[in-house]
DNA sequence: GATGAATGAGACTTCATTCAT
DNA sequence: AATGAATGAAGTCTCATTCAT
C-alpha cells in the first residue's frame, strides 16, 4: 500500500517546509535552527531527516518551490498567442499574488534565497531558472516584435529584464515596508509599460 | 597626538572594512567567519576587537559604506532644481556606478545586506536610509508634479518606486549574471522613464 | 506448538547473526548501524529486537558463535588420549579453517570482538572462553610431560600460549593481507613447534 | 620566535595525544568521546581542533605513535650484520618492552588500531608499516640462510611471520590477562626459535 | 508477530569572542 | 596596541531504541 506511504511522505515533506518556511520568514536562513524548525514542525529532532539530506536540502526545496509560482506564471505567459494580453495577464496575475498577505510574509524567503544564490550555485540554479527561463521570454518578445504586436525597435533582452526589475525591486521593497502602496505601484507600473509599448520607437 | 592615532585608527578600519567586503562577496555574511576576515585583512584575531564590537558592528559599518554611494547620489539629485535634469543625471551615474567591475564584485555585498535587513533592525535602518529618503524624493517630485516638470497626475510615491525597482532589480539581475548586457538595459530603462514621463495622463 | 514457534524463532536469530557477520565483517562493529543489519536480513527496524536486547546483545551473540568454532576445536583435542595426535590433529583442523574463503572473511569480525574485549567484560568472557580454556589445556600439557609424551621441562602454560600465538598472530596478519601464504606459514609453524617438542631440554 | 610557538605546538599535542591514549586505553576508541579526551588533558571542547583535523585525525596520529617503537626496534634489527644476534637483540628489546607496565596499558590502544584497520585504509597503513617492513624483514632472512646464518631450508616469509605471530599473539594475551606469565612465555619463546633455528631442515 | 515512523540523547565540530602575555 | 591560544555555547546530524498500528 505505498499509497498511504506515499501521501504520508508528502504531508510530512509538506509539514517540514512549511515549518522551514515560517521559520526563514522570521529570523532568515541562517539564524534559523534546525531545531526551531522541528519544533515549528511539532516534531523531534531526528525526524526531518527521514524526509531531507540536511537543512541545506531543506533551504533547497524552500526555494525550489518559493520560485515554483513565478515559473508558473511565466509558463503561462509564454503560452498565450497574444503577446500583449499575455504580458498584461501575467502582470495581473503577479500583481494579485503580491496583494496575497500569506504571500507577502513568506515571500520575505524568497529575498534570502535571492542573496544565498549568490555563493550557493544550487540555489543560482533554482533562482535563475526561476523567473529566469528568460531566453523563452526573450524569444517570445522578439517574435512579437516581429508580428507587430510590439512597437519595432524594442530590444527585446532589456525589455525582459525591465519588466522582472519593476517585479524585483517592488518584492523587496515590499518586504521592507509592508505597508507599501501596492495599488498605486501596480497602477504606475502598468502604466509604465504601456507607454513604452506605446512608443514609436526608443533610443 | 589625537591625530596620529586617529589617522591610525581609521586606517585599521579601512583594512578591515576592505577585507570583510572581499570575504563577504565570496562567501555570503553567514559562511564568512571572523577568521577569513582577519587573514585577508593580515592581521591577529583579536586585533579587529579593538576596531568593532563584533562581526555584527563590522557587517553594519560594511552595509552603511555600501548605501553611502547610493545616498550620496539621490542627495545630490534632490538638491538639483531641474526635476529632468536631476533625474536623468541621477540616472546616468547610476549607470557608471553599475558599470564599475570592481563595485559590481563589490556589490554583492548591498544583495547580502538587503536580504540580512529583513530580520537585522539596524541593517533595515541601513537599507532604508540608503535608497530610501523616499519621503524627500517623493516630495520632490511632487513639487515638479505641481511645478509642470513633471506630468500631471504622476502619483509621485509609486514613481519613485518603480525608479528603485528599475535600479535595484538590475543590481539583482547583474549580480546573478555579471554578463548582462549594461548599455541595452541602461538604454530601455531610460527610455521607459522618457515614455512615462512624457505621457500626458496615466491610467 | 512451541515447536514451529522456536524453529521460527531459531532461523530469524540465524538471518539477524547471518546479516551482522556480513556487515560487521564489512565495516566494524561501530561503524555498522542497526539499519544495516536489518536490512542485510531483510527486515523491519524494529523486527530485531523481537530477538535480541540490542545491538549489544548481538555482538555478544555473533562473537560467542565466532568463538564456538575454536572451542570446539580444542574440546576434541582435549578429549584424545595421545598429546602429540592431539595438537598435530588440533593444528591440522585449525589450518584447515584458516583456509576456507568464507571463514577468512567472517574472522575479520573475531579481531573486532577480540579489542572490544579489551573494555567490554562480557566479550572478554567470550573471549577467554573460546580459545581458552587455558587451563585444561595446560593441564593436559602437564599430564602430557609426566607422561613422557611430550619433553620433561617443557613449561605448559607458556606452550600452550605459544601455541595459540602462532594460531592468533597469523589470523591477524591474514586479515590485514589475505594473499598471505597460508601454507607456507602452517609448514613452518608445525616445524617450529615439532622442533620444540623434539628439543630435551629448553632454556 | 617559532621556537617557542613550536615548542608549545609539540606539547599541545603531546598532551592530547596523551590524553587520548589513557581514554581508548580505557574505553576503546569508540567509545571514547572528543570531550573525555578533552577533559583528560585538561581543555576546552574546541582546544583540540587547533592541534588536529578531527577525532579520527587524534586516531591516526595515536596509532602512528604507537608503532613507532615496534617500527623503530625492527629497523635496528635490519641494521646490524649478525642475523642471531639482531633476531637475538630484536627479541630481548621487544620483550622489555612488553615488561613495561605503563606501556602494557597504553598496548591495548594498538589491539585497538589492530582491530580498526581492518576497515580504515588510513590505519591500515599504519599498521602495515609497523610491525610489516615484512619485506625488508624477508629479504635480510633470506640474506642470513644464504649466508649459512641460519638453516638452508629456512622459507624466509613464513619464518618472519611465526616471529610476529608469536610476538603479536602475546600482546593479545597479556592485553586480555596482564597477569600473565611474561619471564615463562619468553623463555619459551625463544626456545621455539632456537629449535627452529638449529633444525637442520625442514619440511 | 511485524512494521517503520518517530524519538531524543548525545556525538563531533565550528566559530565569535576573550584575555594573558 | 597586538597577538593568538583558548574558550565554550551552540549547531547539525546520527542512530539505537520504542511503540502505535
Amino acid at each position: 500500500m505505498p499509497k498511504v506511504t506515499d501521501e504520508h511522505r508528502d504531508r510530512r515533506r509538506r509539514q517540514i517546509l512549511d515549518a522551514a518556511v515560517a521559520c526563514f520568514d522570521r529570523r532568515g536562513l541562517h539564524a534559523t535552527t534546525t531545531d526551531e524548525i522541528v519544533a515549528e514542525a511539532g516534531l523531534s529532532a531526528g525526524a526531518i531527516y527521514r524526509y531531507f539530506d540536511s537543512k541545506d536540502a531543506i533551504i533547497e526545496a524552500v526555494a525550489a518551490e518559493r520560485h515554483a509560482h513565478e515559473r508558473s506564471l511565466l509558463a503561462d505567459a509564454l503560452a498565450g498567442d497574444d503577446p500583449r494580453a499575455s504580458l498584461r495577464s501575467f502582470l495581473e496575475r503577479y500583481f494579485v499574488w503580491l496583494g496575497d498577505p500569506d504571500e507577502q510574509r513568506r515571500r520575505r524567503v524568497n529575498v534570502y534565497v535571492w542573496a544565498e544564490a549568490l555563493h550557493n550555485p544550487r540555489l543560482a540554479g533554482v533562482v535563475t531558472s526561476g523567473l529566469a527561463p528568460l531566453d523563452q521570454s526573450v524569444r517570445a518578445v522578439r517574435a512579437a516584435v516581429r508580428s507587430g504586436a510590439f512597437p519595432p525597435g524594442l530590444d527585446a533582452e532589456p525589455f525582459v529584464r525591465v519588466v522582472l526589475a519593476l517585479l524585483q525591486g517592488f518584492v523587496l521593497q515590499q518586504c521592507w515596508d509592508p505597508t507599501v502602496d501596492l495599488e498605486g505601484y501596480r497602477a504606475t507600473a502598468l502604466a509604465t509599460l504601456d507607454a513604452l509599448l506605446s512608443a514609436t520607437t526608443e533610443a
